[in-house]
DNA sequence: ATGCACCTTCCAGTCACTGGAAGGTCAAGC
DNA sequence: GCTTGACCTTCCAGTGACTGGAAGGTGCAT
């Protein structure tokens, strides 16, 4: 199958896929006489693990990490539990600051009467040196 | 005062300020004799005001936005209000992303007894196609 | 005069793609 | 056999927001 169709069935761009190949996540496809790219259906399963994997939020760094695993039968699961714990971290703390944004934010809007008037909370947060005054910088 | 100076009392680094000036954020500072940029108190005034704006995650665009708003004496403050509004939309849209994603790897992490056993759920789950059989793909 | 820390510009790299141009290939229809 | 259109190929450039480094000029103290 050529690389449109796989993308079709895997759900990743072809552009994409070329740029997997490039950067060797995946091994180079094979090539018809004419020189286009040929997959088999297992190319196409590797090309969905990857999908899923990035959905997950998994960098394609650590994608390349599971994928070796995933190829490799005598694994330790303790090995792929361990890059997915890493994960979690590191998207917990992208929550936790989200979410303190998000709270400051909420309180800066709350305060703002949000009208045809020029004071606001929100760029006396942001410029708390010349409070309301505006144009200070430049 | 030179562009270190300006850097330290603001926070933002020589080179961000530098590549600030490029992208037309900031208008070009002026120079010395020599070809120095030169900073007054005002310029690292608006830095400090895009180094605030940025830590609360708007984008380089948005900060834009506000930094004409903040220069303009007679904006009304709902203006600011929606740029705020529309940014803690999107904090809201990826917060919940990441909440999801991070149920998904936490249910899976739960599911895998993480020792030196080749079978593990989360690969099962990135390959349902050929679960815990491995090297499917390549 | 010499050293060192600072400044300048420009180019390249990050991450994970995405778009587009220029040109080759395949299959269908006439 | 020829055209048409949808595919494929490679290569280059751009995204966002910086960051690192090289090569060379400047400022100041010793």
């Amino acid at each position: 199958m050529n690389i449109g169709q796989a993308a079709k069935k895997s759900g990743v761009p072809a552009k994409t896929i070329r740029y997997y190949e490039e950067i060797g996540l995946i091994p180079p496809a094979g090539r018809t006489a004419a020189g286009y790219r040929d997959y088999a259906d297992a190319e196409v399963e590797t090309l969905k693990f990857i999908n899923r994997a990035r959905s997950l939020g998994f960098s394609v760094h650590d994608v390349g990490d599971l994928l070796a695993l995933w190829r490799d039968r005598g694994r330790a699961s303790a090995d792929v539990r361990r890059i997915a714990q890493g994960h979690v971290a590191a998207v917990d703390r992208k929550i936790a600051e989200l979410q303190a944004i998000k709270q400051t934010l909420e309180g800066l809007i709350h305060r703002c009467h949000g009208d045809d008037r020029p004071d606001c909370p929100i760029l006396e947060e942001l410029a708390p040196a010349c409070c309301g005054s505006g144009g200070q910088g430049l």
